[in-house]
DNA sequence: ACGACTGCATCTACCACAGATCTTT
DNA sequence: AAAAAGATCTGTGGTAGATGCAGTC
């Protein structure tokens, strides 16, 4: 803090809204953002401590400061001894929260409400958070799900918010998120801050209702499938990826979800990323510093093809939906418009080449892998082909004669 | 340096047939 | 327009053969 908000020119700034590319006192925040439903809609977050001028998107727990990308990468670079610092997610929001509402999102944050109450005070439901980005939240005029989200949950009433409208989480993608890929040390660790219920960070809603959600037997996560319905946007993120734009879209966020051990955080990334960062930690645990990046732009490829399907599936937004109507939620805006203006210019210098090398490398690998994968679409057919007589591998006639039975492993001649 | 040969890995075609899909009546 | 019948297409797994590549002589 220390800058002045850029709207009353008074007061330290405390918040950064992305929308408006303004650092704002609490106060101004309010009265700015309860102009109207679009403003209402504005992401918001914590400015950063350290550079007043980038949205944080870290609080580090040692330092007791938000950071941005920028200076947490500096602050916390792997060479230095802060690199263990116990480092937090900061979430976004959206709406008009009160100071309490946001003490109740940032459990470090403490504000006296000198703002007293405002207009928008009396629609404290209305406020929505997400998780470290920029959020496309809820749309709190409009009983929809807002069009970047596959999943949108809502708080119960255990949780002292407003019922009804909610707060809630949207499931978003992290554009920058916490780089703890490829330097951080295993030590250092990212926890999501908000605790909207003491008992679990998802409240009223259940594993299960998450994974009915997910069900990945409902849709064809075939990555060519994607690629048919959404080449060109594929196309330039297979671009992005191979020509380092890896970083440029995820930072170094720990996609460490190992396919194999943690499909699940995998396949609910690309719905819910709130979901990701409840999962996380276990994985991360589990996964190798080496397979990281791997495993991260696969994730990154399953969101762009599990989002781009949410776009389809649950929103008036379709295909035909212009860049624009993307310009405030997330990665679907950076595949149709390259880096969001507010990413720290430092990512490309930030990795060492041999690294990005090595990424790039294992991600063309996995890549291959997976795009020569066998995925059995009729279960019925298997089943029959899995019993089916066959000479020298081929099929034959029922009765024929035959020299491979797949049932008894017997020649009949 | 160049061609022939070997060994290994990968890719592709083939088969029968139930069920899905399309066309015709 | 709707339904039924018929024709055509699709996909399934193990194997052999074709192909490509690297190494050796």
């Amino acid at each position: 803090m220390g800058y002045i908000c850029d709207f009353c020119g008074d007061q330290p700034s405390l918040v950064y809204c992305r929308s408006d590319a303004a650092c704002l006192c609490l106060s101004c925040d309010r009265n700015v953002h309860s102009a109207n439903a679009l403003s209402k809609r504005h992401s918001r977050t914590l400015l950063c401590e350290r550079c007043n001028s980038q949205p944080a998107f870290v609080r580090c727990a040692e330092e007791k400061v938000a950071l941005c990308q920028n200076c947490d990468w500096m602050g916390h670079d792997a060479s230095t001894s802060n690199s263990t610092h116990k480092r937090q997610t900061i979430n976004s929001y959206s709406g008009c929260p009160s100071s309490g509402e946001l003490s109740s999102i940032w459990s470090f944050f403490s504000q006296p409400d000198s703002a007293g109450e405002s207009a928008c005070e009396q629609e404290l439901g209305l406020m929505s958070i997400s998780e470290n980005i920029e959020s496309t939240s809820w749309d709190p005029t409009v009983n929809t799900i807002s069009h970047n989200s596959a999943v949108v949950v809502e708080v119960n009433d255990d949780c002292n918010v407003d019922k009804g409208s909610g707060w809630t989480r949207t499931s978003i993608p992290e554009h920058r998120p916490a780089p703890q890929l490829l330097d951080q040390p295993a030590g250092s660790t990212y926890t999501s801050l908000p605790k909207f219920c003491p008992q679990t960070k998802y409240p009223g809603l259940s594993e299960d209702d998450l994974y009915d959600d997910f069900n990945i037997d409902e849709v064809d996560l075939n990555l060519e499938n994607y690629e048919e319905l959404f080449g060109v946007t594929l196309n330039h993120s297979e671009e992005l990826l191979e020509n380092g734009g890896i970083d440029s879209l995820f930072g170094t966020k720990d996609m460490s979800a190992a396919d194999s051990t943690c499909q699940g955080a995998v396949a609910a990334e690309g719905s819910s990323i709130g979901l990701v960062n409840a999962i996380q930690p276990a994985c991360s645990n589990a996964a190798s510093a080496d397979s990281v990046m791997s495993n991260k732009t696969d994730s990154i490829l399953y969101f762009m093809t599990k989002h781009a399907h949410s776009s389809l599936s649950f929103s008036g937004l379709t295909g035909e939906s212009s860049a624009g109507d993307y310009q405030d939620c997330g990665a679907s805006s950076m595949l149709l418009m390259g880096e969001p203006p507010w990413c720290p210019p430092c990512t490309e210098s930030s990795i060492p080449s041999a690294t990005r090398s090595d990424a790039v490398m294992r991600y063309k690998e996995k890549k291959k892998t997976r795009k020569f994968e066998k995925r059995v679409r009729y279960a019925s057919r298997k089943a029959r082909a899995d019993v089916r007589k066959r000479v020298k591998g081929r099929f034959v006639k029922a009765g024929d004669a035959y020299d491979y039975d797949p049932l008894n492993q017997t020649r009949s001649c």
